[in-house]
DNA sequence: GATCTAACATACAGTCTGTATGTCACGGGA
DNA sequence: TCCCGTGACATACAGACTGTATGTTAGATC
């Protein structure tokens, strides 16, 4: 027999618990949401959460790997659309990646749980791997891209790949905490657009 | 009377409850860390504790107050003996003063209390009053010195102060966790000399 | 020297996490 | 079909931890 009904009920409560507490994350952060306000909005009881996940870090590892993997996969979209749409060179690609970024990422979502709580949370460590798999590979495959394309200098990718990804991180947040949003989308848009056009082979 | 003995008394209780929770933060977190650990190793009660501080989260921010202050002193003490040793222009001291900041804030305690556990524990808000206090003010200066002077091109000073500084943060962090932390303070360094250096008038 | 207050210590209540135990439905074999 | 084993939960409990309320003492003030 395929997929059994019995299994498509598990799956159910865990994708339910996944998406309570990646609500209430997003909304109060992982240290001020009790486990049982998660069970509630999922409609089942602790014991589900603890038969399914380790214990609550555990939970917010399943959530953020949720999040971040969405964040990709819109990211992804985003540019083979435009990819295909005006076949560019990778410089302009990553240059383009980098604005879609700011506009897929200014979710709360993403933030609070990825960006704030996530390394607190997990510790440097297990925070960087998801980071690893979801964000840097992507990134890097487009900085090595354009590198021997030798339209940016060449650099060691590993520590220019984390450091962009933190301007954009910070671009992000930035935007998001300003009291003009519109402003400082713009702004910090501009100097993320000015650092990248730094790196060109002069 | 000037300070009574008793005042220094109170001052010492203080400051030993800083110190000690500043040792813990930075080793286990500050999740992880009672406030019961804290006090026995202060050798006081916890009584102390809630007589000085509001709440743990206030004991917190003063700890990182400490270790930011103590950063932002050691550059700019840092800085200013290089300046007298040679008197660059704005844009050397900028240059000059990122690379001591990544030697002075490796330390693990500037990491974790400041980097990792700041955002989380205080919430966006009075984590960017304490940073933009300690760290942004004296770079947004140093920018635009640069500026005025032509040195580097004109740009929104506030996000590029903020993006400038997430950039240390991660060089910073990289640096840290990286398994041959001589080879990646190199390459680190060399990326953030490379991207400043992108900022220079073209 | 009496009193008043600040600086603590102690005791307590509430909350939260994680675990141990119990129950029930479902699936498979005789 | 009946029985039984196992997985998917629910429930009950123990431990820990935070914050508060109350008590006590040493020093400042008059």
């Amino acid at each position: 027999m395929g997929v059994t009904r019995r299994a498509e009920h598990v799956a159910d409560t865990r994708d339910a618990l996944v998406a309570a507490a990646r609500e209430l994350f997003a909304e109060r952060g992982f240290a001020a949401t009790g486990t049982e306000e998660i069970v509630s909005r999922a409609r089942v009881t602790r014991g589900a959460l603890y038969h399914h996940f380790r214990d609550k870090k555990d939970l917010f590892r399943a959530v953020m790997a949720s999040v971040a993997g969405e964040a990709a996969e819109a990211l992804v979209t985003h540019e083979l659309r435009h990819a295909q749409e005006q076949p560019d060179e990778p410089w302009d690609q990553l240059r383009h990646g980098f604005q879609s970024f700011l506009d897929v990422c200014t979710t709360g979502d993403f933030q609070r749980i990825v960006l704030i709580d996530g390394p607190a949370v997990l510790g440097p460590g297990a925070w960087d791997a998801l980071v690893e798999e979801y964000g840097h590979g992507l990134l890097a495959e487009w900085l090595r891209r354009a590198m021997s394309n030798g339209e940016i200098d060449e650099l060691p990718v590993a520590p220019l790949a984390a450091l962009l990804a933190a301007l954009l991180s910070e671009a992000s947040l930035y935007t998001a905490r300003a009291d003009d949003p519109d402003t400082a989308r713009r702004e910090a848009g501009q100097v993320v657009d000015r650092v990248l056009a730094g790196l060109r082979r002069g």
